[in-house]
RNA sequence: GGACGAUUAGCUCAGAUGGUUAGAGCGCCUCGUUUACACCGAGGAGGCCGUGGGUUCAAUUCCUACAUCGUCCACCA
């Protein structure tokens, strides 16, 4: 066999890149290439905005850790690689880096095609290194059916889910007040606003001195723009003046038409118990409006800011051309000047703030496209909303195998919550970086398809919201519509579609969860009558050590690409998914990476050991050892176990950390530190056999985690075929045995008592006693020990053995030279009896209320067969530990 | 205002459908020139599992109240 010289310490530079390119080759990157059961995932886009940061190396980890898992275990896997052209972040990203280079204003500058030609350059740009740093990370994804939400494919699907909801009326063109940001020029839904706090005035003033009521308000600006003043109907001081209405003169355009209305949503205790309303300028207000307006009372609505942010001719002559800021003084000054104001105080008010843009959004009214979320679907007496509710609770159509189960199952709840606060969806942008509104015009008429009819029609010149298109994402990668073949960029298999969706499993970061996570639920259950995805797994946020978000505004972002550099992919990976819990925020520092590092670097090590000492063929590898010892026995037991404990209780379970941990501790502490010390002194050919078994089981473990240095060593080994598509280990749990691990851990003590005498640390017997016991009446034991301890670096040669019969049951003394050394005889006999006597009576008192439990009818009767048979089961351990304690 | 999360070793965090001795990594202390590894080895110290109450034979775990920190949603006009 090939004997080759490993270097002492593993390089991660010298081994990745050449490993990725024979994972790609192999062709098993694609599900095409392989058999099984089919088993998805759709990576979540990045965007094309700029390079990858460590978050999305944390979800390509946790999204290859499934595949490589799922793969290892006979699926067909697809893990669907791909980037979203992230429309407005895009846009407003080259926009930025064009004003920083000196242009005033590029969309007027360059016009929409020049514009979009550079925003074009650019996300190729970032979506050609997004790529080669998904490879980088090691991520098992099929290239062959990379996809892009902005190329012509996905543009098909757009079109015809656009079309399709506009023919069921569920999309529709309306003048609602929208969130506009007056530097992105464009709307922005609901979601993409972020509120800050910050400290504001509050003014309470009257329009005029005859007016009634006094009303409060932070922008006294919009009041030009008010309609009504609203009360509660309730209120005993305002109720005789519902219905009427007031005009005064307030310096607007005309007089305002004040109509007091009665809206139970107005709270009497706060404020004045009254609420100007300003239709156009207010969410809420524009709700009381259509309210109104739905008991045919129109109350009117007065825009009195415009798109550019400045007061409009309807604001009146003094105001019009103001900026909002300029005319708030002026009103304040007027409201002075005519004694109206009565108050004003220091608040702090949270302002909505355009994501992208930066600035505080300004809500007017405009005629935007709209998905109505209330509305029925036709032929299905339910509405969009009543779709993103059954997914995640009844199952879709009610069907529990089509239901979305949420890890942590908490986000639910959030997501349940959001749902009945949703308003109709605005998904038109006023930005030119994305899917262009399939809808045509031509004088009044109006035409929704994807090409212009004929001669003289006008494409409308609004975008879509980019989410439109990301909620598409897990059936427009695979091929639908059909019709999509035909024009699509790469070829697409429309039978992708019935293989692969819904798909298997999904993960993302809890921030998006409304963004996207509805909206494909959205998409995929009124388009596709499936729900998206069968699993989503919720992660957090990864922080940096003060606690802070990584950002690159704030300058602390660490590029993953460098921390792989420096430490290896394989020690990136796994220090990410290490000691991280479902949707909770994790901290993420240099330190942790070299720990995974060191880690990654032991198993390498232990390879080398096993590989450079072995005398037997390694390739092929079919455990046949006869002879075996206490340690082999335990080392077998324990893989045995390990084998069960990360596939069952944790990669099915989503439990990463866990599973990291285990796989630790099994390698380290177990392996390395005890079994191949053993393996030195006891060194035959079952050990050698033993040796490999366990190394090639341990890889492939450990494969999904740490790709890199497993398929490495694996192929050092002289193996032929992939690691990567090795069959994962059967999982025998209950190979595992008790009885050996117990034994073999007094062994340890044993020895570490001893070493402890020999370096001069004190000895503690009490945790020894018990051991002793269970010794003492094995024979075949005590020569294990005896065996072990003499090879075990104690540094004994001649070990006294002495097995006393009735005072001191088993005890073990092992002489070193002129110190006895007290291990674990001379059992206090009294204090081991009260002890024992003492876990007697515990037992007992829980063995009775056990019993009394199960006597309990009410209990049998109500409660789960299931807990009635672990109740019971539970109760025969204790029964049966109560007798093996009474019988010494 | 509503909801959710966190509170466990010096630090960063796991964990237990309630059960005998609560874990890891890092850090710290002592020891070690062993031929897989100093990216190492051996050992050790260090915890009223946030506070009060309740349920239970048994609570760090379940319930409840509170405190502190954090997040999301709604926004009070």
């Amino acid at each position: 066999m090939l004997k080759k010289e490993l270097p002492k310490a593993y390089n991660p530079a010298d081994y990745e890149d050449a490993i990725y390119a024979q994972w790609e080759k192999s062709g098993f990157f694609n599900p095409d290439n392989l058999k099984g059961d089919p088993y998805s995932i759709m990576m979540p886009p990045p965007n094309v905005t700029g390079v990858l940061h460590l978050g999305h190396a944390l979800e390509n980890s946790l999204m290859d850790i499934m595949a490589r898992y799922q793969r290892m275990n006979g699926k067909k896997v697809l893990l669907l690689p791909g980037t979203d052209h992230a429309a407005v972040a895009t846009q407003a990203k080259v926009e930025k880096v064009l004003v920083e280079q000196g242009m005033k204003n590029p969309r007027q500058e360059l016009g929409r095609e020049k514009l979009l030609e550079k925003i074009r350059e650019y996300a190729e740009d970032s979506k050609s290194t997004i790529l080669k740093q998904i490879r980088k990370m090691g991520t098992s994804c099929d290239w062959s059916r990379l996809a892009y939400t902005f190329d012509e494919a996905r543009g098909r699907a757009v079109n015809e889910v656009f079309i399709k909801m506009y023919n069921d009326g569920l999309i529709y063109r309306g003048n609602r007040v929208v969130n506009w940001s007056v530097k992105g020029q464009s709307t922005c839904s609901d979601d993409e606003l972020v509120h800050v706090e910050r400290p504001a005035k509050l003014y309470t003033f009257k329009y005029a001195k005859d007016f009634p009521i006094a009303v409060a308000t932070t922008r006294p600006e919009t009041k030009l723009g008010d309609t009504a003043v609203a009360v509660n109907s309730k209120d005993k001081r305002y109720k005789k003046y519902i219905g009427q209405v007031f005009k005064v003169e307030v310096g607007a355009a005309k007089p305002l038409e004040i109509k007091i209305i009665a809206d139970e949503n107005v709270e009497m205790e706060f404020g004045t118990g009254a609420v100007g309303v300003t239709p156009a300028h207010s969410m809420v207000d524009f709700e009381m409006f259509e309210k109104q307006k739905a008991k045919g009372d129109n109350i009117g609505l007065v825009q009195v800011i415009g798109q550019n942010g400045k007061m409009t001719e309807a604001a009146g002559k003094e105001y019009a051309g103001l900026t909002v800021l300029e005319a708030r003084e002026k009103f304040i000054d007027w409201l002075n000047k005519e004694k109206l104001l009565e108050k004003e105080e220091d608040i702090t008010q949270n302002v909505g703030t355009s994501d992208r843009f930066g600035d505080a959004v300004e809500v007017l009214p405009m005629t935007q496209w709209f998905i109505d979320v209330n509305k029925k679907i036709p032929n299905k007496d339910k509405s969009l909303k009543d779709l993103m509710r059954e997914a995640v609770t009844i199952g879709h159509n009610g069907d529990d195998k089509q239901k979305v189960k949420i890890t942590p199952d908490r986000f639910a709840k959030v997501y349940l919550n959001w749902i009945d606060n949703l308003r109709d969806w605005c998904i038109s942008r006023q930005i030119w970086w994305g899917h262009r509104i399939p809808v045509w015009y031509k004088k009044e008429e109006i035409y929704v398809g994807e090409k212009e009819p004929g001669d003289g029609w006008k494409q409308d010149e609004d975008t879509l919201d980019t989410w439109f298109s990301s909620g598409l994402w897990t059936f427009s990668t695979l091929g639908w519509p059909a019709s999509a073949k035909a024009t699509a960029d790469k070829p697409v298999k429309t039978s992708d579609l019935k293989t692969f969706h819904p798909t298997s499993w999904m993960q993302m970061g809890y921030e998006i969860l409304f963004f996207w996570m509805a909206r494909m639920i959205l998409m995929s259950t009124y388009a596709l009558d499936q729900i998206p995805f069968k699993d989503v797994y919720i992660h957090g946020m990864l922080r940096n050590e003060m606690g802070k978000k990584f950002s690159k505004s704030s300058g602390n972002n660490l590029n993953p690409l460098e921390v792989a550099a420096k430490f290896g992919t394989d020690a990136l990976r796994l220090s990410l998914i290490s000691g991280i819990a479902p949707g909770n925020d994790s901290k993420f520092y240099e330190e942790k990476v070299e720990g995974a590092r060191n880690m990654v670097n032991k198993l390498w090590n232990i390879s080398r050991f096993i590989i450079g000492n072995n005398q037997l063929p390694i390739t092929n590898f079919q455990l046949n050892a006869k002879k075996i010892t206490l340690a082999d026995k335990w080392i077998l037991s324990k893989i045995s176990w390990l084998i069960y404990e990360t596939s069952i209780n944790c990669l099915e379970n989503y439990q990463f950390s866990q599973a990291g941990e285990e796989l630790r501790i099994f390698t380290w502490n177990d392996l390395a530190d005890w079994y191949l010390e053993i393996s030195k002194f006891e060194d035959n050919k079952e050990k050698e056999e033993i040796l490999i078994y366990i190394l090639s089981e341990l890889l492939k473990l450990w494969h999904p985690f740490i790709p890199f240095v497993t398929e490495t060593i694996w192929q050092e080994m002289g193996n032929k075929g992939l690691l990567m598509v090795e069959k994962w280990p059967d999982r025998k749990g209950s190979d595992f045995n008790f009885k050996v691990s117990v034994e073999f851990d007094l062994i340890k003590d044993i020895i570490i008592a001893i070493r402890n005498a020999r370096s001069g640390n004190k000895v503690e017997p009490a945790k020894k006693i018990k051991a002793v016991i269970y010794a003492g009446k094995q024979k075949d034991l005590i020569d294990s020990q005896v065996h072990l301890i003499k090879g075990l670096r104690t540094g004994i040669s001649e070990l006294k053995i002495k097995v006393s019969g009735e005072k001191i049951s088993g005890a073990i003394y092992a002489a070193v030279g002129d110190i006895e050394i007290y291990l674990l005889g001379a059992v206090d006999a009294e204090k081991e009896k009260a002890r024992l006597e003492k876990e007697i009576s515990n037992l007992e008192k829980i063995i009775k209320a056990a019993e009394s439990r199960l006597a309990n009818k009410e209990f049998i009767d109500k409660a789960p067969a299931e807990i009635i048979k672990k109740e019971k089961e539970k109760l025969k351990g204790w029964q049966a530990e109560l007798k093996s304690l009474k019988s010494k």
